[in-house]
DNA sequence: CGAATAGTGTCTCTCAGACAATATTGC
DNA sequence: GCAATATTGTCTGAGAGACACTATTCG
């Protein structure tokens, strides 16, 4: 993560010394939250609900309005730390002690109006997470909640919230296709069931069971057997083989969801 | 690309004009360009070297070290129009003159001690373009010039852009598969050939010309014929069909360059 | 003609998708 | 047993990789 050490010479020590930063624009530098989950369908025998984490501002600009959790990056605070920051006092939770959390940047956001106080640039996380406790709104929110992403209306995030959220859930679809971050959804043990569920909430397309069962388990290092059952769920049936995520980071095969040989 | 019009209600109008900017920690922000080619071998019978324009820093700091191009945004200016600017800078080619030219945002790198002089965040833009004229050092640079990849020297650029080049590089390596921008690095009209080298040049692997050129001319919406063949190469042979860029903007299915079926 | 490069045909193996069949549970 | 879910097996077709073979040019 750090960068090389380097012999600094003195004529640019020298030259440091008489800098004077303010001669450039000041920007604000925020990050936002894109904090996504799969929870489970109200009956619980669906796929589960493809959900993201809002919060209704208290504050100035866009009161009143949804929108994602973020702030600003403090000065001598790094980008991935501030997101961090941000999401435990949304949720909690700290991604060191949920190892199944994943934590990903997902570019920049900064057209000059994009933020009517003043230029703001804004670097967007992108945060896998499995169905967590209901969050408990902070100081600068009236209201925390998860939305399943098709409820969420276009158009009406604060900011270009829009934009990021759209930009999230592409990319979340994608990253499932050729990593093994599916099971970053799951808890930390779980069934094969569970993990095709999470596929088919964050695809919104149905799989079938026994082909998903066959390519996961065939996949070499996406899955690792716990070696004990799960408990049966409420309609009976055999009871399902266990798992936790294996050591791949990337797949061979990747999954596909989509049309193959299709035209353009 | 503009967000949605927004009613700006009357209280938040009040609260923005006592609104004082100042109060959040100023950052600077810079574009940096990776602006990748594929130039042709010495002897142009080889796969060709893939480069990158670098340029010799003439001021602090960093000042002598190789450095990726880039700048400070300036106050109104959107991050992807920065980027424009040093590319027409350092290049004078516009991307909208050259449409087969591909620039794409890279992401956010902001370590608080990446640059001595203040805080900065630096959004780096990924620039994929055909062989070029050589380039002419701008006001700031003491040399402009393309270098191979392999050529860059772990640790020996200015800030962290080691780090940048090396996402930079992942990045288009992973983006040449499942999509048609290896012909960005081709000019208007290019043969089969000429793209299996850009491929083998990226990849740095050899591709069988056969299985390419029969996966390539299948794949629908990647190539279009031209109608005309090529003029023959130095060393004869049947003249090539030349093909221009097709509409598809991904492939189905993608061009593979691993591992099918290996272990993690 | 021979060398060189372009392009096609064919074979095999892997793998995705369809779906039959078997296994194991609760009721 | 019956319903429900889990898991395995079998078949088919698409496509990747190996490589023989044909096509077209220059010298």
């Amino acid at each position: 993560m750090s960068s090389r050490r380097r012999e600094v010479p003195e004529d640019e020590r020298a030259w440091l010394r008489t800098y004077d930063p303010t001669g450039f624009a000041p920007f604000g530098v925020t990050v936002d939250v894109v904090l996504l989950t799969v929870r489970p369908d109200e009956a619980g025998t669906g796929p589960g609900r493809f959900s993201v984490l809002l919060v209704e501002r208290d504050t100035h600009p866009f009161r009143g309005d949804l929108a994602l959790p973020g702030g600003f990056v403090q000065p001598a605070e790094d980008l991935d730390a501030a997101a961090v920051r941000r999401l435990e006092q949304e949720l909690r939770v700290r991604p060191g002690d949920h190892p199944g959390v994943h934590v990903e940047q997902l570019g920049a956001f900064g057209r000059p109006e994009r933020d009517p106080r003043m230029r703001v640039v804004s670097v967007p996380y992108l945060v896998f997470a499995p169905d967590l406790p209901a969050p408990v709104p902070g100081g600068r929110t009236r209201w925390v909640g998860w939305v399943p992403v098709e409820d969420v209306d276009a158009g009406r995030l604060a900011f270009d919230h829009d934009q990021v959220l759209a930009a999230g859930l592409e990319r979340a679809r994608a990253k499932l296709e050729y990593t093994p971050l599916a099971a970053a959804f799951c808890p930390d043990e779980f069934t094969v069931a569970d993990l095709r569920k999470v596929y088919e909430a964050v695809w919104g397309t149905a799989l079938d069971p026994r082909n998903f069962h066959r390519k996961v388990t065939g996949t070499p290092g996406f899955l690792v057997p716990v070696g004990r059952p799960a408990p049966v769920g409420p309609g009976g049936g055999r009871p399902a083989a266990l798992f936790r995520r294996g050591p791949a980071t990337t797949l061979h095969p990747a999954m596909l969801r989509a049309a193959r040989g299709r035209p353009t």
